[in-house]
DNA sequence: AGTGAAACGACCGTAGA
DNA sequence: TCTACGGTCGTTTCACT
């Protein structure tokens, strides 16, 4: 039995140490001042800038608002696997078009779709799920999981 | 490990269209300048500084940098479902605390536990589920949706 | 890739409608 | 809650290493 040669992976960049902390200290504080930094992870003002349009302009990093639907007033958020036939890209667009639906994965296992829905009410999840997401051609089966307590946040992530 | 801050007020005001509109502005761009975003909303700067400071102070925004795992290099990601017994917000802690979890949401339905994982390679991923999630105590059994593309984000969502 | 310095612009506190 | 304004600090550009 031969190994099986495994492609090396289009690595982007091995970042380094000084490019994760500054990473983390924009996690923590997406405003805080590029001289701020300097002085926390040991660079001029200039050399920070200088490495932040590097991280955002090639992708690995942007940085924004966020919001919590909780305090907007959306008080009930699920999860929502989806069966489909057919093509299931043109499925995830559709899903992805809908006003409630915050985020969208196709995925490999026994739910071909995962989308997380954002709601002020059950009665707004009840619809959602009935005239929009099952009237959506080729969904086939949908299972709900309604959310209890967000433990932890998606962007809290960082370079581990 | 991080923990969701709890909103204070469970009172949301309901926010008007200028604050809609400045928390748009931030969503495409966490650093515009106050003065920038006055002049797309109409407001002066000192006043869009000030909503900006009690829109994060309340916790209904925050201004953040987000990482994208494939460009530091974390190719697998997963969602993965989580049946317990137990205390479910015992095991959601462990789980939190974990290095290749990003995301981790209490639920009601066929799982109790639902978490996203971001990890470098298959081999990380098969370990992940073994040495570590089905280690944990009282996880009861774990299904596991591979993502195979991203096709909406979490943090683009917005006011609606 | 990094520093330093000077001009410019943004930010902050305070005062006042 | 907003505008107005002055002091301070951050950002930008550039010349240089």
């Amino acid at each position: 039995m031969s190994t099986v040669p495994r492609p090396i992976a289009p690595r982007p960049q091995p970042l380094d140490d000084v490019s994760k902390a500054i990473i983390e200290q924009l996690q923590a504080d997406g405003r805080r001042s590029y001289a701020e930094i300097g002085k926390a992870v040991g660079l001029s003002e200039a050399a920070v800038r200088q490495r932040v349009q590097k991280l955002t302009e090639s992708g690995v990093m942007q940085i924004v608002a966020v919001t919590d639907p909780l305090q907007l007033g959306f008080f009930r958020q699920a999860m929502i696997g989806i069966r489909a036939s057919g093509d299931t890209r043109v499925v995830a667009e559709k899903l992805a078009a809908l006003d409630a639906v915050d985020y969208v994965v196709l995925t490999a296992g026994d739910f071909d779709i995962l989308v997380e829905v954002v709601c002020e009410s059950d009665d707004e999840l009840i619809s959602l799920l009935n005239a929009e997401i099952r009237a959506i051609e080729n969904v086939v089966s949908t299972e709900t999981f309604v959310y209890l307590k967000l433990q932890k946040q998606h962007y809290n992530w960082g370079t581990r």
